[in-house]
DNA sequence: TCGGTAAAATAACATATGTTACCGCATGGG
DNA sequence: CCCATGCGGTAACATATGTTATTTTACCGA
């Protein structure tokens, strides 16, 4: 028959997506990434039609990666508002470029954020006991409210505007939410 | 004598901050500069000695336009905080190239947001007369709370995630000011 | 009018990108 | 043990970028 496989298409996307994590979406290109896989371009144009659906690839990857964060984050807030938040802002801070590739610059096509939160399971949002006061359905509500104050946090590290410890971090959020919830 | 000059340095840079406003900071290359002045790349090189310096023209053209849409802006609000958001607010939306480049993407060795905020004359706090409770000395404060909302409302306009009409915005950045003032 | 000077055009260099044509060759079924 | 099949390397194409060398051209003073 024919020669062996030996570059999958596992090891192209794996390297893509270490490399969107290390250095951003906008340096991975085809031939960086076969650098880093040690081959030549040709792999990756056999398993991907072209570039585009290679970081369309990374970019559900990414996704998914924000869902598996978020579930083994600890839990340790008072309320699923404060773990949601720590969770989202620590991912900002840790995964910087990932965050901007889902929650900021985002990609032609790319998913609403509640879409990303709530992710194939529903379990973000859904875990947290947040739905029934889901963001789209209740503007200028509370869960509105307090999710624009996450974002923003989140968005103000990424520029080293926002650098408060988690335990600060922590404060402010349930700090926010008393005034959120007990206002009204 | 010499030649006299057709192609001046306010033209180029004219053009290149009106192509960020429109298109965005990366679509700003020397050709299609050039082609939009209509010249040749030549006189852009003679004015600048490269392209980051151009791209550095640009930026702080941005920031100064960023300062007066805010000093344009009419202020109907209840509380300078409100003023503050909604102009901020809607230079996001009006304006999300600038936007972009000033507050999320930011720039090699760009300006931090409050010094942005403040622009040369100190005029955007200052004015609005929150001198005393400045951001960065309060962490965890009644100023820094209420400027992580707003930042992040005008960045979930970005991508689409946030929409509210204006009234609205004003009535939820005055509802949550209240939340927060009487909190303490 | 004429020539030098500087501005602007032309065209190239060097690099980086996605993508494709081509070819060597490993591989496993016959 | 062959050899067709398809994997992967080489090299190129086409395009886009910043930048620079060279040439043309317009101006103004002499």
């Amino acid at each position: 028959m024919a020669r062996k496989e030996t570059i999958t298409i596992q090891m192209i996307l794996d390297t893509a997506f270490a490399m969107t994590r290390e250095e951003g979406f906008s340096n991975v290109t085809a031939r960086r990434v076969a650098s880093r896989v040690g081959c030549s371009t040709q792999p990756i144009f056999r398993v991907y039609k072209s570039m585009d659906e290679l970081w369309d690839a990374v970019y559900d990857q990414a996704a998914d990666f924000f869902q598996d964060y978020y579930k083994v984050y600890p839990k340790t807030g008072k309320t699923p508002f404060s773990n949601l938040g720590m969770a989202y802002i620590s991912f900002a801070r840790e995964e910087k470029h990932l965050f901007e590739l889902l929650f900021v610059n985002g990609r032609a096509g790319r998913k609403g954020m509640y879409e990303l939160l709530n992710g194939n399971s529903g379990s973000v949002v859904y875990e947290a006991n947040l739905a029934r006061i889901q963001g789209c359905s209740d503007p200028g509500g509370l869960f509105t409210k307090i999710w624009i104050f996450i974002h923003g946090a989140a968005c103000m590290s990424l520029t080293g505007d926002y650098d408060l410890p988690d335990i600060e971090t922590k404060k402010m959020l349930e700090n926010i939410y008393q005034s959120f919830a007990e206002m009204k």
